[in-house]
RNA sequence: GCGCCUGUAGCUCAGUAGGACAGAGCAACUGCCUUCUAAGCAGUGGGUCAGGGGUUCGAAUCCCUUCAGGCGCGCCA
């Protein structure tokens, strides 16, 4: 609808001998009385033409040779050109949706770009929190978002499986092991205190039973850490399979070690002259490329840094060569950004190859009151217990119909409260309602097959027409939303959607003693049921058949 | 102190590349189930878009500033 728009704008402006500005606007006016569609080029063009923007519409519209697919053009406001297509129109666009499913929503933006899409990456030394599960739930979104859009997608989860945190995990364990065996040993300052440490000793003793008893930490670490990290792991990687969240590829970062990479990647550094000695350690001048500080790689007691695993890390992004590399880091680590940016400029490229998305703090809120939560202690409320409380479509849902950059409050008590009244069972139940309709119209022995091919002339009531508009504005929304890396706007016009197909429900019958009608109708339930899996699809979102 | 994010209805949030009279859900109140699922529908009330300047034909949206909240400013990860 909106590429028809924008041809027949262009093909104006050239009649007339108007050069075409780089982006020819067209948006859905707020107030459906002003038609379907429309552009304020006119505007636009005002201050380069010098002329008044109405006497600029008025030629424009005059210029549009062939009027038929409109049912009228307005000029309003300052300069408007409001179009409302032809009933005639709609019905061969929404025929095609019908016919095209996601071939007419979906436009096709990446052609075949490749993206990778690093998400979540928490460390594998606690479960999961509500924080990752934003990051989760926009993640994974933004990766169908793209798929859907023609990018091929890599969904990446980055493993800090390497240095000081994985083995205070192990050393945390270990000392639970020895204290679960009766020993008399300290648990560390710095370790961590929450119950799924002593788990992992339990199970570690029914496994290996007391071998490990009265051994120095020294001799058996590397065991109690890879031990314990993979347990954190596969414990983290269930969490995620029941919040419906999968990856393509898990990157270990000892992986990066391993294989040289970080040892590469500093001497790539080096070559560039971009490494110096100071205090006993080594830094990167990372001042050269906007930094305000210059950050240690290694440290004086020759270790490297989190950092420094970080820079082989994304040089190995870059070196993949994908079209977009983005990065979804909780909001907290913002203070990374110039830091990753510089080394990517450093190794030669320029910054904007990577996005850094970031997702804001969420709040976690039992009736209106903050539930405290301190890591140190090992208190917190886990993604686990919230999806087991909530659920996970509400829980998604609700991570969804916010902007990643807006602080979100969770309201458990609002969550679960809403739960029946939720807005995703909204959406939801629009769909099984149409699924039972589709069983009636069956029992009835109405044909449900080909309805593309029905009467759709017989959609001739406000309601239907206002909703045929609305799901020809999909491709456009969903264009939007790629477009600006904003999977929320999805979630939007989906609420919107069923906004309009309830009352319509409501009011009027799909099955009646007209048959022709009755197809008629079932198309229309068709094609919104069409749009409503194409969106929830993308949401990440489960799409119930009954309710 | 410096930097990033946020401030829109009682609450939680949208507001589409500055655009036409500012929207939704929840909460509140009033109605609607012998007919395709009431997780639904119909209706009512509710806002100096944090405050103040500026740019513009036009600002919730851009710039400056003040205030408020969150988060960062390690040879921690």
């Amino acid at each position: 609808m909106k590429k028809d728009l924008v041809k027949i704008i262009e093909d104006a402006l050239k009649t007339l001998g108007i050069e075409k500005p780089t982006h020819i606007e067209i948006e859905i006016p707020q107030n459906e009385s002003f038609g379907d569609m429309a552009t304020p080029v006119a505007m636009i063009l005002a201050a380069t033409l010098k002329k008044p923007p109405k006497k600029i519409a008025e030629e424009l519209v005059n210029a549009i040779k062939d009027k038929s697919v409109f049912e009228k053009i307005d000029i309003a406001g300052p300069g408007f050109i409001n179009f409302t297509f032809s009933k005639k129109y709609i019905y061969s666009e929404i025929k095609k949706l019908m016919k095209d499913k996601s071939k007419f929503l979906r436009e096709d933006i990446g052609k075949g770009k490749r993206v990778q899409i690093e998400f979540i990456s928490a460390n594998p030394t606690g479960p999961l929190h509500l924080g990752h599960g934003r990051g989760a739930a926009t993640g994974a979104a933004l990766s169908n978002l793209l798929e859907a859009a023609g990018y091929k997608v890599d969904r990446e989860y980055y493993i800090n499986d390497a240095g000081k945190q994985v083995r205070i995990l192990g050393l945390s364990v270990f000392a639970r092991y020895q204290q679960l065996l009766g020993r008399d040993y300290p648990f560390p300052e710095e370790g961590y205190r929450g119950g799924y440490i002593e788990e992992i000793a339990r199970v570690l003793i029914k496994e290996e039973g007391e071998k490990y008893l009265k051994r120095a930490f020294d001799e058996v670490s590397d065991f109690f850490t890879d031990y314990s990290y993979k347990r954190m792991l596969s414990s983290i990687d269930s969490d995620l399979k029941d919040f419906g969240i999968a990856f393509d590829t898990w990157q270990s970062e000892k992986e990066l070690y391993k294989k040289g990479d970080v040892e590469k990647a500093l001497d790539d550094l080096k070559n560039r002259g971009l490494i110096y000695e100071k205090d006993g350690a080594a830094w990167f001048k990372s001042t050269a490329f906007g930094d305000d500080k210059d950050r240690v790689i290694i440290k004086q007691d020759g270790e490297y840094t989190y950092f420094t695993s970080d820079i082989a890390y994304h040089r190995q992004k870059v070196e993949k060569k994908y079209d977009e590399i983005i990065d979804i880091w909780g909001a907290d680590h913002h203070g990374y950004i110039t830091r990753v940016k510089a080394v990517i400029e450093a190794i030669g490229y320029p910054k904007e190859k990577l996005k850094i998305l970031l997702v804001q703090m969420v709040t976690l809120l039992r009736g209106r009151k903050p539930v405290q939560m301190s890591k140190r202690a090992g208190k917190f409320i886990t993604l686990r217990e919230v999806i087991d409380e909530v659920g996970t479509d509400t829980t998604k849902f609700i991570f969804l119909t916010r902007r990643p950059d807006s602080h979100l409050e969770f309201d458990l008590e609002a969550a679960k409260a809403q739960s029946s009244e939720n807005p995703v069972f909204y959406v939801q139940y629009a769909n099984a309602r149409i699924n039972s309709i589709f069983a009636h119209a069956r029992e009835k022995g109405i044909d449900t097959d080909m309805l593309y091919n029905a009467d759709l002339k017989l959609l001739s009531v406000h309601e239907e027409l206002r909703i045929i508009r609305k799901l020809l504005t999909y491709p456009m929304i969903f264009e939007g939303a790629v477009n600006a890396h904003e999977p929320h706007r999805i979630t939007f016009y989906l609420q919107e959607l069923s906004g309009m197909f309830h009352p319509y429900y409501n009011k009027y019958r799909v099955i009646t003693e007209k048959s022709e009608q009755s197809r008629a109708r079932l198309a229309l339930c068709e094609a919104i049921r069409i749009v409503l899996q194409d969106g929830l699809e993308i949401l990440g979102i489960s799409i119930p058949e009954k309710m």
